[in-house]
DNA sequence: ACAAAAGTGTTCACTTTACACCCATGG
DNA sequence: CCATGGGTGTAAAGTGAACACTTTTGT
């Protein structure tokens, strides 16, 4: 009744993680893309920062290591990491069968190409991405999905700015995600109701202008609020 | 400055899939749970329905394979599916590195066991969950989770439900899932404004009672709705 | 006629939305 | 003193929550 497994027949795939890691420059959204070799099958592609998962670790341990070493994070803390899906479908990568784990990323630094990075990344925005390489296109559509639902009802947010920060930048994060306009007074009352950010008592001072009280988010963790608009 | 990489370097792991099923049974809801044969790590376990990714195939299609073989699913179409969130924790399997793609699974027909399945399967109330093999149990309670949430914006709670239904029925399927009761008044008025579902034009009879309408679902498709409470 | 579940409206409190002017500072 | 962005309140509309009685049927 059994047949004789052989190891090759079920250890078939690589295992890879893919990181859609975003990042706010301005007033506008931005992704990361790396350079992707992988020639015959791409040349001269842009494509999601990414790599193998090693046999000793973790999909999250993948993400952080990939982050380090590609791209030169230097605290992974600074970097949020969500998982979001994972692509399984068997022609995805043309040299074989791999397998890969996405994952939402958020940061407020310039993380590419310090110490060194062992890639060239560079910051695209969002509204101007390329044809990809791999199934990068439908990856990083997924990833934005999952963004701006999760900026909608959660404190994510935060990822994209400062420890301290005044109403005024948390407003614009906020318009630049989900892409549109919100009324200042209603905006702030609402934060504020849901307790989710609270004022430290510093305000920003140097511009020729009245000073912003600082704020900072009551919870680092991520949690439900509901804040909509 | 590149390493020869051998196959087995990199085809360490073997792919999998869990599915965390549903079902309602009278007032209760229900996981479907099997035996779990991995002497001598697990003996007289229980745990989730699962198996392996075939090298030519998705993980989608491999909770569509193995709930037909193991459960007897004859229709896949009456099982809603949708991917939760993969496990990649290294000492997960005590045989050697799975990593797990978790499915939630929905059904409102008795799946369990007919057309000669292959495993010993039953309905368990999610209340009364015992200690089961692997990590399923952070596993069943992810895919609980997101099943909570998901009743709650969406219209998923079609998948519990006959194609015809009446309003006490959803009412009552809503009511276990988020395992808290609401008004009836409220709750019709809700759903009805939302246009999630529509009355078809026929009763339910046969009861010593007045018959109820019988409505169904506007859209088969998973939609957002807002629907709390 | 009775038991059992279906069906239906209103009020009150709160939340959401829309909207415009004064304030504080640096140069 | 002026240009710039920071900060603030109110009224009207809409939504959420609480609540009880009448209707229709099968036996």
């Amino acid at each position: 009744m059994n047949k004789i497994v052989k190891k090759e027949d079920i250890q078939f795939a690589v295992l890879a993680v893919d990181v859609i890691c975003f990042r706010i420059i301005g007033k506008e959204l931005y992704v990361l893309l790396g350079e992707v070799n992988a020639a015959p099958f791409y040349k001269n592609k842009l494509g999601l920062i990414g790599g193998l998962i090693a046999p000793e670790e973790t999909a999250d341990e993948a993400v952080a290591r990939h982050m380090k070493n590609k791209v030169g994070v230097k605290k992974i803390k600074d970097v949020y990491r969500e998982q979001v899906y994972t692509f399984s479908e068997v022609g995805r990568d043309p040299r074989g069968r791999v397998v890969s784990v996405a994952y939402l990323a958020i940061t407020n630094k310039d993380v590419r190409n310090i110490n060194k990075a062992a890639v060239k990344t560079n910051w695209h925005k969002v509204t101007d991405i390329p044809n990809l390489a791999y199934d990068h296109n439908e990856i990083f559509l997924t990833g934005l999905e999952r963004l701006r639902a999760k900026v909608e009802y959660t404190n994510i947010v935060q990822y994209f700015l400062p420890a301290e920060f005044t109403l005024t930048q948390l407003q614009e994060r906020y318009e630049i995600i989900v892409g549109r306009k919100v009324d200042k007074r209603n905006f702030r009352r609402k934060v504020l109701k849901l307790k989710m950010i609270k004022k430290i008592g510093k305000r920003l001072r140097g511009k020729a202008t009245r000073p912003a009280e600082l704020y900072k988010f009551v919870s680092k963790e991520i949690k439900i609020y509901e804040i909509f608009f």
